[in-house]
DNA sequence: AAAGACACCTGTCCGC
DNA sequence: TGCGGACAGGTGTCTT
């Protein structure tokens, strides 16, 4: 489900309710998601939410809390969507339904609840610095920060391979870009995703690199794209899908030039294109 | 180091 | 209606 702009989204829905304040309860119905969810979450319990951060498709939730020491403690639960999770605020007695694994209940009788139905999702509990946990610490830089420039992506781009889409899909080059927004960068930037990273002129990477940001900034400001159950926080759907030029529309005419939008893998996944549009 | 295949899991849709 | 198969927003891990 989510792509960098809908858990962006997600961190923005849940935050104004959570900031600052204790969690009196955690509830895991379900612990088996990618990993299985520690038992320390519990920790949590009784714990102030200190920030609610994002790092690529990771949400850091920064506590404090006193341990049995009746020492002051930090810690932080990391949270993956994967491909079909949701964190939504709800009240306090609304009833689960079939997959909501796991709930974070609040003093302000507000409730985070995930639901997963592929379990590709994750919860993990780090006292160190997130930023160091080994599933953080090798990512690339985030794609609307300044460390995500002309230079950098050229650089890494040389010697490569792969395609252009899977370059960029690639997290240790630049965390964030999923399917949706590589097939749609690509298409604005008028480069085939089958172009090889390594022979790909500067010039190129220049305009894909301010369409990528651009793609990603519009689509945190109309609040994600929703394609099948993709909702935010407080329910409501992202409405970036009204913007999509290729993604999903397979043999369709382009909005640009009217020839039809073609569809291939590239390492597993679908590509959404316009041959003609894009070379 | 880089690239490709595969794994995890459930729901939905399409063709027969 | 039912059934089989393909497909879906992600990404760590294993093998080459």
């Amino acid at each position: 489900m989510p792509e960098l702009p809908e858990v962006e989204t997600t961190r923005r829905g849940i935050l104004p309710y959570i900031e600052q304040q204790r969690v009196t309860k955690i509830i895991v119905r379900q612990p088996k998601l990618r990993w299985a969810i520690p038992p320390e979450i519990h920790e949590m319990e009784g714990a102030f939410i200190k920030s609610v951060k994002r790092r690529g498709k990771y949400l850091l939730l920064e506590t404090t809390f006193l341990n049995k020491q009746s020492k002051s403690q930090t810690a932080t639960a990391i949270i993956h969507l994967g491909m079909s999770g949701s964190l939504r605020v709800v009240d306090l007695g609304e009833s689960p339904e079939k997959h909501d694994h796991f709930d974070m209940i609040f003093e302000n009788g507000k409730v985070i609840r995930l639901r997963d139905p592929r379990r590709f999702g994750a919860v993990l509990w780090t006292r160190k610095n997130p930023l160091k946990h080994k599933l953080l610490r090798s990512l690339g830089p985030e794609p609307l920060s300044a460390d995500f420039n002309l230079d950098y992506l050229y650089q890494q781009s040389r010697g490569r391979s792969v395609s252009i889409k899977q370059f960029i899909m690639n997290a240790h080059i630049v965390v964030g870009v999923g399917n949706i927004y590589a097939c749609e960068s690509l298409f604005k930037a008028g480069i085939s995703p089958k172009r090889l990273a390594g022979k790909t002129s500067k010039t190129r990477y220049k305009k894909l690199l301010l369409m990528i940001k651009e793609v990603l900034a519009e689509a945190i400001e109309q609040g994600g794209t929703t394609l099948r159950d993709f909702v935010q926080a407080e329910g409501n759907p992202g409405y970036f899908q009204q913007k999509l030029f290729v993604y999903g529309r397979a043999g369709q005419a382009c909005l640009i030039c009217e020839s039809p939008i073609k569809q291939f893998k590239q390492g597993q996944r679908s590509t959404f294109y316009c041959s003609q549009c894009q070379r």
